[in-house]
DNA sequence: CGCCTATGAATGAAGG
DNA sequence: CCTTCATTCATAGGCG
């Protein structure tokens, strides 16, 4: 029966590669036609195999670059791991509720590891501990919450990615009207603002 | 060359069973890393092992019950007994321990459990609210080939993702000139008739 | 050994 | 974009 799901043909994954590597990331709706297009030449594809391939590509491919990153900040850094002091006071919001690792793991003893029943850890809800996580996020913290690599003028934010329009309609706290580099913020971005992402 | 695969010894294994059994499903990029600090102690082990650990714990905890559930379905059905596209050959082992997929826990711990919870997803200075983009009914003509959270109007599409309205206007050549984001590679030829000698 | 199952790893498809 | 779910690929280990 009709194969529930697509996968692609070599052909079609090399090409998609091809266009990858050479750039292409977040393709228009007409290059997404065209592309699925040409690779139907090589076996059944829809539009949304293309949109969603490139979508999870890019995803797990930054995803690498950032686990590299932190490589090399885990080395400057030297075991980051317990560098949390536990946070217990000043804990209002019950929302953020999470299972404590930082006490099912003590730092030396077995012992004490299931003394209790669910280790429960309330700690602020500041910032955004999602409680998800993801292979994406898994090896990364810190980041900063804020949109990248984008520009904002009257309240609106877009890019000029031909035929697309990217308008922000969830305003961020960032009044940077400036619109004339080329890439200023990544550099920002490496030192963010608050030390955030950390939690427990 | 090829890597051998994780696998865990049974001192990380029974901590991680621990953990599930404790609630934990979705672990936070933070939880995994503390983990696997800890059952680094016992073997390597890397963050991705953990993930995907917990993933393939969760997805097959459900998918037998999944399968159980509809076991019963089947019996009191009778009729078409190839209507499962599943591969179900495989059911025999019973063994169903403790597969008490009814946890109750503490009130305070439910939101570790069902990450879904909004309240925990706060974002730092939002204000607006996206979906209220008032165009929602879908015009779906001839691209019903995108995904589905694209919508189309007036020869237009848009689709809708956190914080972000992404709009693609079919038109030609972009006629924004603006804040150039640098970002040329979105607009290069994707099947250039002939060889273009690689841009960008 | 070859088959089969359990399970680590990967990725397509969505949801939010 | 980020996170999660479902499905599938790939392989180690158990069995006849």
């Amino acid at each position: 029966m009709p194969r529930p799901r697509w996968s692609p043909t070599p052909q079609q994954l090399m090409i998609l590669q091809d266009l990858y590597r050479k750039g292409l990331r977040n393709p228009t709706s007409s290059q997404v036609q065209k592309i699925t297009t040409r690779l139907s030449l090589y076996g059944k594809i829809q539009c949304k195999n293309v949109f969603y391939w490139f979508q999870n590509h890019k995803a797990r491919d930054r995803q690498k670059l950032r686990k590299e990153l932190m490589m090399l900040h885990k080395i400057h850094k030297t075991t980051s791991d317990d560098d949390v002091p536990h946070q217990f006071h000043t804990t209002p919001n019950t929302n953020n509720t999470n299972i404590n690792l930082d006490y099912y793991f003590p730092p030396s003893t077995f012992h004490t590891l299931y003394p209790h029943s669910p280790s429960i850890l309330v700690h602020q809800g500041e910032g955004k501990d999602t409680s998800s996580s993801s292979i994406q996020m898994m090896n990364n913290m810190g980041n900063v919450d804020f949109p990248k690599h984008c520009v904002i003028e009257n309240g609106m934010m877009r890019t000029n990615v031909q035929g697309w329009i990217l308008m922000m309609t969830d305003m961020g706290p960032n009044p940077i009207p400036s619109c004339s580099n080329n890439k200023p913020l990544e550099t920002l971005e490496l030192f963010p603002i608050k030390a955030t992402g950390i939690k427990e």
